[in-house]
DNA sequence: TTAATTTTCGACTTATCATTCGAATATTAA
DNA sequence: TTAATATTCGAATGATAAGTCGAAAATTAA
């Protein structure tokens, strides 16, 4: 009786197959602009079948964020733990998020975009964000401490910092994805020259 | 009969409020959120007569944004016909920008946020914000040939700074506003240095 | 095979808006 | 003052879409 591990893993693949196809259409649509019927139709189920799987549309929305956020962090997660100086391990994160940003670009977008537009409370993902943000906050302090870093407001190139990855990704409507040359040109000219 | 001009005034007036109602329901629920009846409380008017000025919603919406962009790049007109040099001019309208986000930070989040999400043709308020993108990088690339900035590829350094403002304004859910002199700090970092 | 149990689904219900109507009220011009 | 014109509005209208229902089809376990 009790469902079998296969059962589960079914299960989870739907969800998957659902959430992914929810991606999709929130991308195009936004979280108001988008219908479950059109949810539905993208990841071929019935629309019935994603109430019976989802007890609603906001909480497909945060299921995306949750498993986007979940997934990142863990990612990073190795990467933080390392031993390196702060300069290399915050070189080393971000190459480690620009490669998930090429990996998974539509998914990366709507991590950063999506939270904008929403507000509700309790937002289970807000954990790993803030997690994340507040690791390479330290990075930054450390690493200006260090004397590793340009010394300049820490709080300041981690915006700027952050703003890069998400204009990377985000901004205007440019072409051209970035090589991950690119990227490292770029950190250079950002993190070295501590003055 | 042809409408004064006191007329005329007075109606764009009441457009500019209805307007200024407008972006605040659109910030807090978004395009599709926010309702023409929220919308016209919000600006002290009946429902039936927003539609006496605008045709619908997203003309509402649309005009926000043209007005939006309007206003900005004409701040930025005679920043940009000066004749400095490349540099000086590209920090400028750096400037520029910040003091127009300074100065109505809810417009100016709105301008580079909302656009996102939409995705209508025949978006008037585009000439604007190509013109301006189209600008910054043609700085870029000029200051680059003449040495002024790091030698990097201009068009990433352009996503890095725009991604910078937008950073400064939007990224995370940091509070304290970033002030004049961070931004000049950071501008000094970015930009100093031609290796 | 057969009786649970799980999964699927289109049709229905219901609430929420965008938009329109038609009738006021105010303003202008003569 | 009076007739036109401009402005205002709340109450209908209609469409859309979230969420529910009850019945089928699949799958499982005995």
């Amino acid at each position: 009786m009790p469902v079998s591990q296969r059962q589960l893993e079914e299960r989870q693949m739907r969800q998957d197959r659902i959430l992914t196809g929810a991606l999709e259409v929130f991308k195009s649509k936004g979280l108001e602009g988008a219908t479950m019927d059109e949810i539905a139709s993208e990841s071929g189920f019935g629309k019935a079948t994603l109430y019976y799987y989802f007890h609603s549309k906001e909480e497909v929305f945060a299921a995306i964020l949750e498993n986007g956020w979940k997934d990142l962090w863990a990612s990073l997660e190795p990467v933080i733990s390392g031993d390196e100086s702060p300069r290399k391990t915050f070189s080393n994160v971000l190459l480690k998020i620009a490669e998930n940003a090429r990996n998974r670009p539509g998914l990366f977008e709507f991590l950063f975009n999506a939270p904008k537009v929403i507000t509700f409370e309790e937002q289970p993902w807000k954990r790993y964000q803030n997690r994340m943000y507040g690791t390479i906050q330290g990075l930054l302090d450390d690493g200006i401490k260090a004397g590793e870093f340009p010394k300049i407001n820490p709080q300041l190139l981690f915006k700027a910092m952050g703003g890069l990855f998400m204009g990377l990704v985000l901004m205007g409507d440019r072409k051209e994805p970035v090589s991950e040359k690119d990227v490292e040109d770029l950190l250079n000219q950002l993190i070295t020259n501590p003055t």
